[in-house]
RNA sequence: GGGGGCGUGGUGAAGUCUGGAGUUCACGCCGGCCUGUCAAGCCGGAGGUCGCGGGUUCAAAUCCCGUCGCUCCCGCCA
């Protein structure tokens, strides 16, 4: 290594073989320790810390200069790599064993007093981080999602290519696509009033692709959807997506298991040695009271309606009657005092329910409950058969309509059975989703995008509302990782979809006329599946939020403290693209305290 | 569009329920001392329009109304 070099070797990487090296170092100050004479510095680069002692006495450099050193300058370090002193070895430092004796000290760049610690032991305001995200991410925190999500990429690249697939890149500014939610919109210049769409998902370019001979594609591509924000959205976000010709359904779930296990072992060094479950949408439904469940843990729900159907208890009778359903869970030893299980009730009755019965297991066999004197001694010991209840048990049951009966019971089965950490991991695939959400007055919604093969053409035209499609959903502990579908690649078909969606002749040839033109010159039987890779490894870095995953994300409201956007433009620009704004909107910005188009124009 | 939580020196928190002097704690910052620390230590000091606006009151960080920002959730989002 020349001297002419910045820096010779990396702060985290030196170890006891290092010793009696001579290494130039160029960092950052992390932590000073000035005994007034000797002086410790954690000297911090991305590969992690070392601590550099300065010894005026051997002048790596002035007094003014070593006494001035403040946290978070950045500072070039040359000295000689040796071992600590007896008894000063720091056990809790990677790099604890040695320390670097410095002959020389500059200051590169020094620092004003940061806005915030950064030293990872106080919770910063979520604003204030992101206003500093170059700062934040000097942080431990942020510096290993970065490189975590780094890690997921490149090991899902890996698997990519091993298996043969084609790294493509699809445009970003495309024609708007029917996925459901609302489009982020840049208005055109040379076709003013016309704009492009940022794509929900690379969606119907790489169908084009299974129809242009590429046989396996895959992108790390960016989506954009204009939908509120959640702790696991964001308007623009990152999914690893890819799709093969020739395939089916269980060719995607093979590739998705690859994928899966890849990056479980790089991220966590935890083999997925299990076949990922499998159930149907039905089944999610029926037993979880979801279609993204979370098995981490059991506590399946049960139907009950069979023991209360003859029951004097009006309640449960009503509903029966009524053609709902009464079902329950078994929250396990809860020991929830009466205020708890109070609360248990106003959640359900937050969710939808009228009301919910708890049941206490008791020592002696007997059931606690304010309904336990309306219920047969029969009816009551069922009960406990059904749910598998053992004294301590806490039972819920809720009676309704039986949709209402599974998404509340699917609710308190998260409430009270949910683990609070994601140490365990419990991947899921959820296939055979339904074609139509079911609304309460029985409308139909387009559960997928209209380019979704159903199982079965005449059911979807004759019954739309039980049909099935090849639809299928990846969900780990209980958050939806992706989804994907075997495509319809003929035509015809996908005429008649777009008809039973409502979607009319005029209309599909109007806005997909050339898709559909497409399909019709030798279109391969083709599938895919997109997984969200900032869910994923927010997941498996334990992080509550995507923010946390993303290099430089966006507020709740859509904004990025940091840069400012989105911003106001001048009026020239937007003439040029031949757009006005409202004067509505002009109007109510002037009323806008803070706003930083306003001080630049 | 709706519901909940939060907003107090640079940072994090306590104080707010039950109104009574900008009070407290930790970190950081400034000055001094200090040659083996590693969240260094010791002594001293500076620093706040309690998000903003209005109201109630003799008196508001505290109560009320509004508003802005952040956040969690419902709607929305395959």
């Amino acid at each position: 290594m020349g001297r002419h070099l910045m820096k010779t070797a990396d702060a985290g990487s030196l170890s006891a073989t290092d010793a009696g090296s001579d290494v130039t170092l160029a960092g950052w100050i992390g932590r000073r320790r000035d005994h007034g004479g000797v002086i410790f510095v954690d000297l911090r680069d991305a590969s992690g810390v070392v601590q550099v002692v300065l010894n005026p006495e051997e002048e790596p450099a002035s007094e003014e200069v070593l006494h001035g050193l403040r946290l978070e300058y950045c500072v070039q370090v040359v000295g000689t790599v040796r071992p600590r002193p007896e008894g000063t070895v720091n056990p809790d430092l990677p790099t604890g064993m040695v320390e670097v004796s410095a002959s020389s000290l500059i200051v590169l760049s020094e620092s004003d007093v940061l806005p915030f610690p950064l030293d990872g032991r106080t919770d910063i305001d979520e604003a204030k981080r992101l206003e500093y995200r170059y700062l934040d991410m000097r942080r431990s925190r942020v510096a290993e999602n970065l490189r975590a999500r780094s890690m997921a990429i490149r090991a899902m690249r890996n698997v990519m290519d091993e298996q043969g697939f084609l790294e493509v890149e699809t445009p970003t500014l495309i024609a708007s696509t029917p996925e459901g939610a609302r489009d982020m919109l840049v208005p055109s210049r040379l076709r003013q009033g016309h704009f492009y769409a940022l794509p929900q998902s690379p969606q119907l370019f790489k169908q084009l692709l299974m129809i242009g001979g590429v046989e396996r594609y895959y992108q790390v591509a960016k989506c954009y959807r204009d939908e509120d924000f959640r702790s696991d959205r964001q308007i623009e976000f990152t999914q690893l997506d890819f799709e093969g010709a020739f395939w089916g359904q269980e060719e995607v779930l093979q590739t998705i298991e690859l994928v899966a296990r890849r990056v479980v072992k790089d991220l966590r060094d935890v083999e997925l040695n299990e076949p990922i479950v499998r159930m149907t949408h039905a089944e999610a439904m029926r037993n979880y009271g979801t279609d993204k469940p979370d098995i981490r843990f059991d506590m399946r729900i049960a139907d009950l309606s069979e023991v209360f159907a003859a029951t004097e208890f009006k309640a449960f009778s009503g509903v029966l009657g009524d053609s709902g359903s009464v079902m329950g869970i078994n929250g396990g030893p809860l020991g929830l005092a009466r205020s708890g299980l109070d609360g248990l009730v106003s959640q359900a009755q937050d969710v939808g329910a009228k009301g919910l019965v708890w049941m206490v297991v008791e020592e002696e066999g007997s059931i606690r409950s304010p309904v336990a004197k309306f219920l047969s001694e029969a009816e009551l010991r069922e009960i406990v058969s059904v749910l598998d209840a053992s004294v301590g048990d806490t039972l819920l049951i809720v009676a309704d309509r039986t949709k209402t009966v599974l998404e509340v019971l699917g609710h308190l089965r998260l409430v009270v059975g949910k683990p609070d950490s994601h140490d365990e991991l419990a991947f899921a695939f959820v296939v055979d989703f339904p074609v139509f959400d079911v609304a309460d007055d029985g409308s139909l919604s387009p559960a997928h995008h209209p380019f979704t093969a159903p199982a079965d053409i005449d059911t979807l035209i004759n019954t739309p509302e039980t049909a099935i499609s090849k639809a299928y959903d990846l969900v780990l502990n209980g958050t939806e990782l992706g989804s994907g579908s075997v495509r319809i690649h003929n035509s015809d078909m996908q005429a008649k979809v777009f008809e039973v969606m409502g979607i009319s002749s005029e209309d599909a040839e109007g806005r997909f006329g050339w898709f559909l033109e497409a399909l019709r010159y030798g279109t391969p039987p083709h599938a895919g599946f997109a997984i969200g890779i900032d869910r994923m490894v927010s997941i498996l870095r334990g992080e509550p939020n995507i923010r946390e995953i993303i290099p430089f994300p966006k507020t709740q409201s859509g904004a990025d403290p940091l840069t400012g956007s989105p911003s106001r433009v001048e009026s020239l620009q937007l003439g040029e693209l031949g757009i006005l704004v409202s004067p509505d909107v002009v109007a109510s910005w002037d009323s806008e305290p803070d706003q930083e188009a306003a001080s630049e124009s």
